[in-house]
DNA sequence: GCGCTTTATAACCGTTCTGTAACCCAGCGC
DNA sequence: GCGCTGGGTTACAGAACGGTTATAAAGCGC
């Protein structure tokens, strides 16, 4: 699991770097914006932790632009009475913020929460049941069959009904893990997903056994 | 989910109650102090909000009182400028503060970060006696009986009920929780969702054994 | 450039849900 | 008897929802 820290307090960077480290997370550092952002193309973190106040490139810069080619879950820090700062974070795509001054032990409870949240946590070959996806290879295997392809779309659907089977997860949610924090909102674009994909995996997609509908709520995976 | 907000000030508490029953949250509302520390003990929300400057009791002995008997997650709120009252709250066991003014979307945010760090979140069904309401598959289970799907509307008014249960609510109440501002005033409304609710859940519709009327006032749910 | 796959947008259809209106009935005061 | 009120019931139309199909646009390998 590999983490991007960004923040112009080198004491501070040390600090957390350290701990992610013990914690058994490879660290990517970036003292300014600019680097974050180059270090971000090349490295492809699994999740990124942004100080707002940075030199070069504000954390809301480097935010927009990941946000545009990403949905790599992000981590703001800001200061203490800056909240009107978390707002635009949060609206440019930020997934959760931490207040400084903060415990090492604090991030790291948040980082473990936010990995967890957004599927990703479970890097193993994702699996229930009869069910087991290969995000590696982008194919899905029901019981002895043959692994059928998948879209990147139709994988990342399938990852997060997956990490939730047997519960039922919410259509905003699942717009907003799927398609990132902008096109939320477009039901058709979901009702279109879910056809493409019971298509694929569904052997009568009229009568779906696996991506069943919860009425009223959303979508949710059964797998015996 | 049950949120309790304490201010004196009236169009604040308004914007605030608004905001959150919108978000789709429980909203209970107090003026001061004392009758902050009442409701706490009569309604058991999942969260509390406290303005510090209140008259009757300010916002740091409400905290105390109700710190003494919970460990519910407190916000308060406070004006620019006097960030001595923080201290003291964090101390007195409050999780988060707010400063005025602040954005409905602020706070929001910050509350539903609160909650998420609390571990509460929306994850534990909400139940009483016979009856489990599962906010998520949208269904209701009465006894070992099989679920029943529940429209959007017919699930926020069966909540408001469970939450209250035993007690009966005003129609205003419920015309508010479960429609929004807008459309209050219209009993009908109320009237015919009652009615369609009782088909769903009662054995015999004509006797309602759970959702039961109360004259004159609103209606109330009964579980053994 | 071309052809193929993937994704987005739109239209259509049947079902379910919601809002609106009308009617019924019991209780009450006169 | 009368009218009035509050609550329950029935009926129906429009809106919303979910599934399907078709077609356009965007990506991508060649």
């Amino acid at each position: 699991m590999k983490i991007m820290i960004a923040d112009d307090d080198r004491d501070l960077l040390s600090l957390i770097a350290f701990t992610l480290t013990q914690a058994g997370y490879l660290v990517i550092r970036a003292a300014d914006g600019p680097t974050a952002i180059r270090s971000f193309g090349a490295e492809a973190p699994d999740l990124v932790v942004l100080d707002i106040n940075m030199p070069g490139a504000s954390g809301f810069q480097v935010c927009e632009a990941i946000r545009a080619q990403s949905r790599v879950p992000i981590m703001m820090l800001t200061v203490r009475g800056e909240e009107e700062d978390l707002v635009r974070a949060l609206e440019l795509g930020a997934d959760d913020y931490l207040t400084k001054p903060f415990s090492p032990r604090t991030l790291l409870a948040r980082i473990k929460a936010l990995l967890r949240r957004s599927g990703i946590e479970s890097s193993a070959p994702l699996a229930a049941g009869l069910m087991t996806l290969d995000l590696e290879e982008h194919t899905v295997k029901i019981a002895d069959g043959v692994p059928v392809r998948l879209t990147k779309l139709e994988l990342r659907l399938l990852q997060m009904l997956l990490t939730n089977v047997g519960r039922s997860v919410n259509s905003d949610r699942l717009l907003v893990q799927v398609w990132g924090h902008k096109n939320s909102g477009d039901r058709q674009l979901l009702k279109q997903l879910v056809h493409r994909l019971r298509q694929k995996i569904e052997a009568d997609p009229a009568k779906p056994a696996f991506l069943q509908t919860a009425a009223g709520s959303g979508y949710k995976l059964i797998v015996e």
